[in-house]
DNA sequence: TGTACATCAGTGAACGCGCGTTCACTGATGTAC
DNA sequence: TGTACATCAGTGAACGCGCGTTCACTGATGTAC
């Protein structure tokens, strides 16, 4: 009935990559970004400190495989909220405040992204093709309905992001509590700042 | 003629403290924020690692009052660029850019005081008083020619904030080249996001 | 079906490193008398 | 004006730590014949 060969991990892992990653989550999660070393994620894994450089080149690579897994997480995370939305007019701010809600309950991970992201000073290569950054995109093209340039709508993704981004750094800080307060809880707030960038107003009385 | 009594430093050094803030911008100028260890500051200043001691209680209380000094330098580089804008209508881009400017032209020193800011899960405390943030706020005040509540006001002050912080962590990304080229530099893609944040959109024909 | 052997995926000990911090110390300074 | 002495601001050696990475190794696996 019991399991008993499990009971002792064999000496091949069988999937050692995947629960190297899983292991480094867990640490992200337990102890944050700073606690993140190779040795500590081998530590968690249960296996020798030498055993990751099997899989990986070097405690980067490690790294990228984490930030990545927090991408395809990030564009999922998106697409779900986005589905959610009521109508053209809220899928905007409802993007925005998905985007934020994942660095909130994800800050560790959300860290190792823009780390790695800032070690190649590039957005991840298939944010322009699909996912996260394309989402928002899309979002805004449907919004504008046809009223924007191609560039307008690239100017305004980045705007829109580069919010998203700013907030998602800041909005645990103190200072914002009463504001929080005042509108009901952090989820309000997030909305009424998204609600504030006030970036398609032009488009309200078209 | 020449001071010779200056060529050893004496015992006693005179301003350790401004020496050391001193030595840990140069570090953070040169190696980045990577390599700004209590160690490295000691030995860019010419003293011991036992020396910052008598100055600071330990590494951290280093580290803020280096945040401290970019914060302040923060506060009056906008305050000129602001001084410098032709008219209303341009004063809150100005603003904006200028503040994307500092963190591009010192981006070890912009992530130092983040990361004090993160640690602390809070912006400096002066900034609600007086300084940088206030400054934002007394811009979009003044553009909104009082057509804003202080919820309002406060909501659009935060919306911008976030956006100028998200743009300064991204602005060198090379995703963002092709669009730099087109608008004609860097500055001009600066402006032309922050244009697109459309913040006040709504007053445009008020 | 059995066996030799190459390859794969682990082990654990060791390397050298730089770190933050502490310690007992000493040279320099300034103050009380 | 001189001197004893407390205090201040340095020194340099040492502590223990965890890190990334390498190394020679070995156990397990799979494949060719």
């Amino acid at each position: 009935m019991t399991i008993a060969a499990t009971e002792s991990r064999p000496y091949h892992h069988g999937d050692l990559s995947r629960a190297l990653v899983d292991a480094a989550r867990r640490i992200l999660e337990k102890d944050g970004p700073a606690a993140l070393s190779l040795r500590a994620v081998a530590r968690e894994a249960g296996v020798s400190p030498a055993a990751p450089y099997h899989h990986f080149k070097d405690k980067g690579e490690l790294l990228e495989a984490v930030a990545h897994e927090g991408w395809v997480a990030l564009d999922s995370f998106l697409m779900a909220s986005r589905a959610l939305a009521q109508n053209a007019r809220d899928r905007m701010t409802s993007i925005g405040v998905a985007y934020v809600q994942f660095a909130r309950d994800n800050p560790a991970l959300y860290r190792v992204m823009y780390d790695c992201s800032r070690d190649k000073d590039a957005l991840p290569d298939q944010m322009k093709e699909e996912g996260a950054y394309c989402q928002v995109r899309n979002t805004i093209a449907e919004q504008a309905e046809g009223g924007f340039s191609d560039i307008d709508l690239e100017l305004s993704t980045i705007a829109a992001w580069c919010a998203g981004h700013g907030l998602a750094e800041m909005i645990s800080f103190k200072q914002f509590a009463p504001l929080k307060d005042l509108l009901g809880g952090e989820d309000a707030f997030l909305r009424a700042v998204f609600e504030h960038l006030g970036m398609f107003a032009k488009f309200d009385k078209g």
